[in-house]
This record gives C-alpha cells, structure tokens and sequence, in this order.
DNA sequence: TTAGGGTACGTAAGCGCTTTCGCAAGCGCT
DNA sequence: AGCGCTTGCGAAAGCGCTTACGTACCCTAA
C-alpha cells in the first residue's frame, strides 16, 4: 500500500512568507494574535504555492479532523444517494472529505461501522437510515456517539430520531397523512399497505399520517391490511404479491417508499393489472426515476439533497446542550399512478 | 469543527503485551523481526482491547494511507453509485476509507479533484466516468496521476482509457455492436442514436460498435442521425425530441446510456408513440431500475458493482510498468422496449 | 575459547502540524 | 522615567505512529 510522497509543507509558505511556522499556522487556521497584514501575506503566499494542508498532521496535532464519516444502508439506493450528494455538495464547498460506509440494513453492522469511524478520528458523523429495532444495539450506539460527542464530534441523523442526537427529520407523518388523503379523496376505500418492518420510524410515522387521515373518514390503519417486507423493490414486489394473492379488492396500494411502490408497479404489471385503472398505487421519497416511470409515480416528496445539506450544515454548527430538530417540507407530487377508484 | 479524542493507543497495547512500542507496531503491521509468539500475544492483546490504529499518525509516520479517494461525476447517478457500492464494499473488506467525490463531468474540476485527493494524501485514487475532451486537461491530469504514482500511490480507471493508468473496462465497443445487432435483426433501419458529447471513450467506443454491426448490414454509422446531448435522463428527453422533430420515421432509437433511455421513454410516452410498436428503445448499463421500467428496458449489462471491486482490486495489486487492463463482460438484455420494426 | 553473523528486540528520531509558553516591543498610566 | 498591560510573534513540545539504528543475545565456525 502506497504511501503519500513529500510535499509543500507549512515551513516551506512560512519561510517563503518571512514568518515562523508557528505564526503561518496561525495566520492560516484564522487565529487571533497574527496582525492582518501578516495573516494577508501569508495567506496570499499560502495561496500562490497551492499549498494544501496535509491532514493527517493537522489532526494529529489536535486540530479539526476535515473528515466527515456517512452511514447508509447501501450507497446505490437511490435514496441515499442523494442524500449522499447533498453531503458531497456541502462538504466540497467547506474543504472537508466525505466518508461513505454501508450499515446494510443491519443495526449491529451499522453499529460496528460507528465504532470504526470514531476509532478512524474522525470529526464528523452523519447517519442516515431506519433506527433500530433491537433497544439493546440501539442504547449502545447513543453511548458512543455520546462519548464521541464529549470529545468533540459531532453526529447528525438523516431521517430518525432515535439516537438522541441533533437530526434532519423529513414529516414523515405529514407526508403519510396527505397520501391517506389523497387514495381516500379518490374514493378508496381497499387500500393495502406494503410496508417495511416495523420499529423503524420512518416506518411508524408514516403509518402514523397514514392512520390520521383514516380516521378523519371514520376508519382506522387497523381496518387495512399492512404487508411488511423491506423497503427495497424486491420487498414490493413480494409484498404486491402478497396483496394480490390475500387481497384481491384492493383498489389502492400505498407502498411506503419509492423502491417499493416500483417492485408492485413491476409486479402489478407482470399481472396485467392495469394502474391506476383497477389499482393505484403510491409511493414516497419522489427518487428521481418517480417521474420516468411508466405510470409515473404519484408520491411524497422528500427533498433528499437538501436533507443531506442540511444535515452536514447542523452539525457544522456548535453543539447546542439538547438535541435539535430540523424539519423538511414535503410536497405530495400526484402523478398517473393515481386514479379514482374503480366503481363498485 | 470537532477535535478527535483520546483513545486506545499503540503505546497501550504494547505495554498490556510487554513489548515495545516498535515491536508492537512491527508485529502489527506483519513485519518480521518479531518471533512469531510475540508477534501473536501483540496482536491478541490488539484484538482484546479492540486497538484500530490511528489513521492519522500512520500516515503522518510515513505508513500506508488507509484512505482511497473514488472521483465520480455525480454519486446520484445510478451508474455511478453502483460502481460506488463495489468500491465501498472491497474497501470494507480491507478495513480502507472510501472518500467520495464529485468531478460533476467537468473534465477541470475533474482535474481540480485530483489535486485534492493528492494534496489530502490519500493513497488510492479511482476515477470514474468518461474521458477528457481536452487534451491539455487530460494531459495535465496525467502528468499529476503519473507523479502520484511515482511517490507510490496508486490509481485505478474505471470504464476509461485515457489516463495511462490501470483500468477496468467493459467492451463498450462490443456491448454497441450487440445493440446494433439485436435492432438490425429486429428489422429496424432507421435507427437514430441518443448519444453524450464527443470525444469520451465510452461513446466512441459504444458508437464503434454500433457502426461494426451496421457495415455487417451493408451500412454505416455515417448514415444514422446522431444526436449529441448529454448522459442524463434531460439528455435523453432533448434528444428524443430532436429525433422526433427531424427523423420522424425513426423505428428505433439507440441512447448510448439507460439514464438517457429513461428521459427517451419519458419523451415517447408523453407523446404518446407506443414503444415498441411505433419505435424500439434502448439503453445501455443495466441500471437497477431498468427491470422494472415500463416498458422494461432493452439494454447491455454491464457489471457495475463488479467494476468497482475490480477497480479496487487492481489498484491494491503491486504496480506493474505498464497500465493494466481488466475488462468485464457484458450481456444483451432483451426485454420490453424492443419489438420487430414496424412494417411499411 | 573467541570472533563473526544472524535474530529479536528496544531506543529514538522524525512525519507536518497545532498549541502552550515565553519574550520583546509598544502602549497608557502614574 | 518606571510600571504593568496588551499585542505579535518565535521556540519548542508534543499528537501516535513507522522505521532507521543500536544493542543484547545466541548460534556457529575456526
């Protein structure tokens, strides 16, 4: 395994700017106790020779680490994607570098992938994800991110708000909300739920929205048949399956994320069952594909990059002593996967 | 910005083992010069304290840089982030950083992140995406990737050839030619192609397929209109208007990627021209959602998870003098959007 | 027996940076 | 003029690691 070569050095600007190696450091981290105009020369010349920090020295030697650590499940899917990219985006602008790992869906692996990032230094660490289900796993993951967070760094969470830190949550029970509204405005009333496992507070919340607006009808979430699979297309396409084989009167299927509502698109297709004319079907996030899809998809959307964005810039900033919240807005996006429901 | 704390040390280790710090780093790091009991009651004690060296120091100490920079144009695309989850699945085996970064098909940004990753000391670089279109930035690019290397870092190209480094390439030409055929046999002649700028490998190669199975046919690439866009799904909706407005008795449009497919897909339903009754569509990659598409997608699968490992893998390997090709298979995925050229 | 050579380990010198500390110069005040 | 104070800067001590270099020790050969 390589190893980096020799390059411009912080004595080689300090020398050139006429100044000690101590001030340069100085000058350039923005410290006080460097006049302007000494900070103004060094920094010109720092800028002149292209000089880049090497930051494995500037973290060693106590200073900021420039690296920020971000938990998925899986980078290619779509979802997290772009939230991924909205870090990038933020993380470019401010100098700093971007770790992607995977948790795979599995709390303990997500878990071992915290404790290696920390164990890695570095400063920043972003979650994004389902919580956990195991209460265990999950209180061992606050105590770390805890001790990690007494020594400095600092955590955000993309979407949950288990882990007691400060977290950019989308209203996810909102969004459940408007799609309720929208299937029932529409005349549904046989609506099925493909969902993923329970526990994940996406999951909860949505449902949450979702059994408002029923009960704003007069029925309840408990009335409907809920499927829970994975949030995944392969999970739709089961669940769609499923649904069809236990429930054939169905008319509406809300599926509780994008991935998902393509699986029972898929499915609903391979059954020659026509969307939205005999079933509607919902989504939630509006990945980008959502639009191209043939029904195009009618979904809630999350504004993902943003969430991404935002997340670096919350914990970018001073720790506050109590967890916040940043909420997101969402739109829900009607498309041709939706229709009136079929008489009768 | 937050400083890292203090933790488990090497230092730590070798005291609880009885050694010395270098003996400890020795037996660590598989160097000989140790016995094999002590470097074995080293690296237990390790494993008990749970011991994850400090990234920093080791690279500041002249020890290999655990870290590979991986520069795609854009990680919410879903080529790339396919390619991404290979490259973030290989690193994960073999405990290295995977940092993430945007050249956003800027072949000066491009160029501006190479840079980065070299200055920030990383000890791998992969690049993703298609080639320089101009030749003082690709030049320039090459004379800092070579200098890198000579210093002992390591780069990688995937699905590229122009940076006289290592890389993973799919047989873009042959993947082309296939497509070619496939529509060829399907009866189409009038096939317009959705095509990204010039100048980029993957295009010229894909074309040169296209135009091998045409002169099989009699004719030529030459004879086909080509419209230049750009890779993404936007790309595809301008061109498939194009296409529409100037070639209306086009029978098959050949997008030299699935992202532009997709945006194709989109156009053709919106006008609402039945695919593939009226006109065959195809792509290029395989994307995940290309399966689920309707009409499902006609396309040449290439293996991008597997790149990614590839690409990995080949820039872990020893270096040799001369670059490395590794190439992939490919595979014609027939499915919906093609059907015979429609009679007349 | 002793010189020579290998082996196993410890000592210590850095890698490039941040930061504490100390010193000199400049200021206003008595 | 003398005192303390602030301000601007340099010297030097590490951060945790790798890696020469040095030094015991043991083995073999003469």
């Amino acid at each position: 395994m390589p190893k980096p070569g020799p390059r411009l050095r912080l004595v080689d600007v300090a020398e050139r700017a006429g100044v000690s190696l101590a001030t340069a450091s100085r000058a350039l981290a923005g410290r006080d106790g460097v006049s302007a105009e000494v900070a103004d020369r060094v920094r010109q010349v720092s800028r002149e020779l292209g000089y880049v920090a090497n930051p494995y020295a500037r973290t060693l030697a106590g200073g900021a680490s420039p690296t920020v650590g971000l938990i998925v499940h899986q980078i290619d899917d779509p979802y997290f994607s772009e939230i991924a990219g909205g870090v990038i985006q933020v993380a470019g602008e401010q100098g700093l570098l971007v770790q992607i790992c995977h948790s795979g869906r599995n709390p303990e692996h997500e878990l071992r992938q915290v404790r290696h990032l920390i164990a890695q230094r570095v400063g920043i660490i972003l979650i994004a994800g389902s919580g956990y289900t195991d209460p265990a796993v999950e209180a061992e993951a606050r105590r770390e991110l805890s001790a990690f967070q007494d020594l400095g760094g600092r955590v955000a969470a993309i979407g949950r708000h288990h882990l007691g830190v400060d977290a950019v949550l989308p209203d996810n029970e909102a969004g459940g909300r408007a799609l309720g509204e929208h299937l029932l405005s529409l005349g549904h009333r046989r609506i099925a739920i493909a969902s993923a496992a329970g526990g994940l507070t996406t999951v909860e919340d949505r449902l949450a929205g979702v059994d408002a607006a029923l009960r704003r009808h007069g029925r309840a979430l408990t009335d409907l048949p809920v499927v829970r699979t994975e949030f995944t297309r392969d999970g739709g396409r089961v669940a769609a399956e499923r649904i069809l084989r236990d429930h054939p009167e169905t008319t509406a299927i809300l599926a509780l994320n994008d991935s998902m509502a393509i699986g029972v698109l898929a499915t609903l297709r391979a059954h020659r069952i026509a969307v939205p004319e005999r079933i509607s079907v919902v989504g939630f996030n509006d990945v980008s594909v959502a639009a191209d899809l043939a029904p195009s998809l009618t979904t809630v959307r999350l504004p993902m990059t943003e969430m991404g964005r935002m997340a670096l810039d919350l914990a970018l900033k001073p720790r506050s002593k109590r967890p916040r919240r940043r909420s997101t807005g969402h739109t829900l996006v009607v498309r041709d996967s939706t229709g009136p429901a079929p008489a009768g």
